[in-house]
DNA sequence: ATAAAAATTTAGGTATACCAAAATATTTGA
DNA sequence: TCAAATATTTTGGTATACCTAAATTTTTAT
């Protein structure tokens, strides 16, 4: 059975939804995720429920199947291991990556697939520190933290960052805080939640809640 | 302007029976070399007469336009270079490359596109020995010869191989053919123009008058 | 319980890219 | 020159993947 680019896509959004909560994936919510409209999912959810890769009723919503879920991780593994492959060997930075691996992650085949996992050393996680599934489809998981959620005085480590967009990449940026740093809270605001941070033992930046909340540590 | 996959796909084709030599293009030449329906053919012929990416008459059947030369040879471009890199760094062979590059050549990324290059080493042949295009769209000409043309006792080196499928290129495996190898013609059978030829300066192999119009030398 | 709000589906379309069969145009050879 | 062969285009369809607007269903809040 062949999975189209579309599907694939749908597929991922799901994943993207549920994972690694159960419940009720809405319609509309798969919508947003992918910029099309409620009607269009309606159709394609069918599709997908005809394929075997999802079930799908009306009252609980949309749910991958084994091989639903199996295909859709693939297409994530593809995702992260490209993206590691742009940083780290092709010189672009996190914030560039994401949009090249949204085509690249849809290239079928297998032993490309395995060739680039050997020759990027097998990795575990991707620049952005998300965790990429490996050959069998187990996601090693990560037991982290929001920074917002961080008590002042704690050392604590850049694990991962939960919004992909350049925008907030180039922030991090800017403020030099990048995976692998070292952070203590020194300060919590207490009107607004804004965060008084040390990065690295050296620098002080400050951080909204907002920003807090993307920050995942360990 | 953006231009679709398949559109890519048609343009290529088009510089392929066209470069290059001038002169027309059949409509069924076409759809022969993309393996679809001719009437499928002088609908998108129209297309892309439509955005300017072909001359297109009933009479001289089509030409690329300046515009559709460059989209032509940048999917050429792209298709090479990862052909090159698949076998250079990810272990395959060359009758693996083709296929997965067809799919590569249409990921659309300038930096990628850059990045990949000079990762390369900037490189003017691919694993087939076909020029790349460089970055002006330039294509490096070789002075070759078909195999077939060669008088005895010349020592000739592979420089090209005109068919890259995966079963001709294997065969080249099993007689122990490959790119830059030394060929000497040592006899020319006169009723079938098979020929006897010593590879480098060790084995002698037969090879078949139709082989040996596949193999370019120089 | 029930009306309003929210979510989902249906109905009727669009664009892309393909097909087979029939019609038309062009080329070629006698 | 003109009929047969060949090439191209037209015609009427298909499949995929979208859309808007309207109808329907489900949820929620009174
Ligand atoms: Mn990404
Ligand atoms: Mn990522
Ligand atoms: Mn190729
Ligand atoms: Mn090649």
């Amino acid at each position: 059975m062949t999975i189209s680019v579309t599907e694939e896509n749908y597929l991922k959004a799901i994943f993207s939804v549920t994972y690694p909560a159960e419940g009720r994936v809405g319609n509309q919510l798969i919508a947003e995720k992918l910029g099309i409209n409620p009607a269009s999912v309606t159709e394609m959810l069918r599709k997908l429920a005809e394929k075997k890769l999802i079930e799908y009723n009306r009252a609980s919503g949309a749910k991958l199947t084994k091989e639903g879920l199996k295909a859709a991780i693939k297409v994530i593994r593809k995702h992260r291991l490209w993206e590691t492959f742009l940083v780290e060997h092709l010189n672009f930075t996190w914030d560039e990556v994401h949009e090249v691996a949204e085509q690249l992650e849809h290239i079928q085949s297998d032993k490309l697939l395995d060739e680039l996992t050997t020759f990027l050393g097998n990795p575990s996680f991707d620049p952005h520190g998300d965790p990429i599934p490996d050959k069998n489809g187990r996601i090693p998981n990560q037991k982290c933290k929001n920074l917002s959620e961080i008590e002042t005085g704690k050392k604590m480590k850049v694990v991962k960052v939960a919004d992909n967009t350049a925008s907030f990449l180039k922030y991090l940026d800017k403020q030099g805080i990048a995976l692998a740093d070292s952070l203590i809270v020194k300060e919590i605001q207490d009107f607004d939640k804004s965060l008084l941070v040390e990065v690295k033992g050296k620098r002080e930046v400050y951080l909204s809640a907002e920003a807090a909340k993307k920050i995942l540590v360990e």
